[in-house]
DNA sequence: ATCTGTGCAAATCTTTTGCATTCTT
DNA sequence: AAGAATGCAAAAGATTTGCACAGAT
């Protein structure tokens, strides 16, 4: 944890920034709740137990900052609020995700299933892949689980 | 044309709903820019030309039934601003999207890649796959034309 | 008459911005 | 003292909602 934190600070002090202790207290929160992707809304919430004096913008200029520097991924899960990713050490992330329509969570997956269909992008289509997104909307198993137990479980 | 505004009529009926002359306008935007990724605000000042009386309020209230009814996707591609795109006849989508970090355009590919995984998901994860999302963020072939000509042309 | 759908304006929600103040060097 | 960063409040932008009115059955 204090690594990855000394880490980001290098990443910030290398193109001029600085990490204060509202940002510190911001990334600490993002570290603690990695697999969360928190809206900006959570982060500040959390934040404030840390660094109650800390206000909402600060938190957005923070992580627009930090997304700047790829330390984040600003995601979109269509429910109306920015979302925020750490991501994997360096550039490119490869990772999906699994979102429950029933419940909302949202799991990742730690693979990467994309690299041959990336490089058929670069040869047939001539485009020419700097990331990529993959997402899938269903049920998480344990809402499946929920539903029906195990196959003994009768209906109603 | 005239087929698929009828199926989107019988649609909206079975479900107790009207094709009004607004949401016909609207549907008929939709299908003259089907490949366009159109926004609400984009929806709304297309449909102005047909039907100058009609509101924004009721542009978003049609496209937000339309999405209810799986007859359009509603999407977000993190500029800010919703998206929609007409679904393919029945009930899952199985098209990939290009997003052209440079010029902003959103290309299509219409295959689906992801049959494979999403058994995976289901045996493997427990995951029941209802939907999908592929984008991959990149140079798009036009750009990458204008950047390059053709392999003679020197750098600078 | 009733019920759905509409237009307008106001309200809401998320995010961004202006500015005076504080912190760091 | 100078520049970067912050907090607060106001602004901006997208979307939703309340409500009186219009249209169709």
């Amino acid at each position: 944890m204090e690594a990855r934190i000394e880490k980001i600070k290098q990443q910030l002090q290398s193109q001029g920034y600085k990490l204060t202790p509202q940002r510190e207290a911001t990334v600490r929160v993002l570290l603690e709740n990695e697999q969360d992707h928190l809206s900006a809304e959570d982060v500040f919430m959390l934040v404030k137990d840390k660094a109650p004096e800390i206000g909402l913008a600060t938190v957005y200029r923070t992580l627009e900052l930090l997304s700047e520097l790829h330390v984040l991924e600003k995601m979109n899960f269509g429910d109306g609020v920015a979302r925020y990713d750490l991501r994997d050490d360096n550039s490119r992330h490869h990772h999906h995700h699994l979102i429950c329509v029933q419940c909302g969570a949202v799991d990742e997956i730690m693979e990467d299933w994309l690299g041959p269909f990336e490089e058929r992008l670069e040869s047939e289509f001539h485009f020419q892949v700097l990331d990529h997104r993959l997402d899938f909307q269903g049920i998480c198993f344990r809402c499946n689980e929920r539903g029906k137990p195990d196959s003994l479980e009768k209906s109603h």
